[in-house]
DNA sequence: AAGCGTGTCAACCGCGGCAGT
DNA sequence: GACTGCCGCGGTTGACACGCT
């Protein structure tokens, strides 16, 4: 059975908005926030509009700590780490530009940002062979190389999710890792509406859901394990003993937490 | 001036995830 | 566990602006 729509098509209005929708919505928000139901707050606004249209509106647009366009170098430096380590995770990249909005960075991206970014580094935009200037970490500790790459700050408190299910034997025990750092348990609270269940050392990793989270404490980056082609190009190495279990996912030896989500 | 191509960006669409029942 | 409804996300579309010929 098909998903029921969020509302008559026909019967709201779509396209463009006025001035005056804009400031009808604003105004209800400003007054009585969402109410936590999206749906039915156009009819409570008196808007003829969808319910996914007024909330689009309202991030993308009317939310008043948004800033446009004009994207600074550091801006653009750091969407393209962003982008380079975890893909097209617009929301997830766009939570580390503040003011910035999911809709922005993407459109940003992908009309100017992608040409520049591929161009600069020779890449072939079909393949995913990365470019030399990408953030490379040589061997040392996280601190030694924060500050060490031109495009990168070494400031980049996100989380990431990777699909481990592919590379990461689930039916091994954590404790199987034993001459590696990163299974450490290290409270990132929560990430935008999930949840986060903190793990053990001890904790048999197939008891744990394929949908997990790695984080690297310290500020510093990571990397998905589906994406490991690429991760050579970053200097990253694994852990020898995660390498003789198959895991392919590579990465600094300091601090890296694992936390899975139910 | 007109036509065309390209760039920009707001808005839409459909899906997955999640919570409630 | 199945179903339903909503939210949030990423991909895509389309209107408009602008520059070039």
């Amino acid at each position: 059975m098909g998903r029921a729509p969020c509302c008559d098509k026909s019967k709201v209005k779509r396209g463009p908005w006025s001035p005056e929708e804009d400031t009808t919505l604003k105004n209800y928000l400003q007054n009585h926030g969402t109410g936590g139901n999206w749906i039915s707050l156009p009819t409570k606004a008196g808007l003829n509009r969808c319910g996914k249209s007024c909330r689009l509106r309202w991030l993308n647009y009317l939310r008043p700590d948004i800033k446009r366009g004009g994207f600074t170098e550091e801006e653009d430096n750091l969407i393209c780490t962003l982008y380079g380590t975890i893909g097209s995770r617009w929301s997830v990249i766009a939570s580390q530009l503040p003011g910035r909005t999911d809709n922005d960075v993407k459109n940003y991206w992908n009309t100017k940002l992608k040409k520049k970014f591929f161009a600069a580094n020779n890449m072939n935009l079909a393949s995913r062979e990365f470019p030399a200037s990408v953030p490379k970490f040589e061997s040392g500790t996280p601190q030694d190389h924060g500050t060490s790459s031109s495009c990168f700050d070494g400031t980049l408190p996100y989380l990431m999710d990777v699909s481990l299910g592919q590379s990461f034997d689930q039916q091994k025990q954590i404790s199987q890792f034993p001459h590696s750092n990163f299974l450490e348990v290290n409270d990132f609270g929560t990430c935008g509406s999930k949840s986060f269940t903190n793990i053990s050392s001890s904790q048999e990793a197939s008891s744990l859901p394929t949908s997990s989270i790695l984080g690297l404490e310290n500020n510093y980056t990571l990397w998905s394990g589906d994406e490991s082609g690429a991760l050579t190009d970053y200097g990253f190495e694994p852990p020898a003993d995660a390498l003789l279990a198959g895991y392919e996912l590579k990465m600094p030896r300091q601090s890296l937490s694992i936390k899975f989500t139910n």
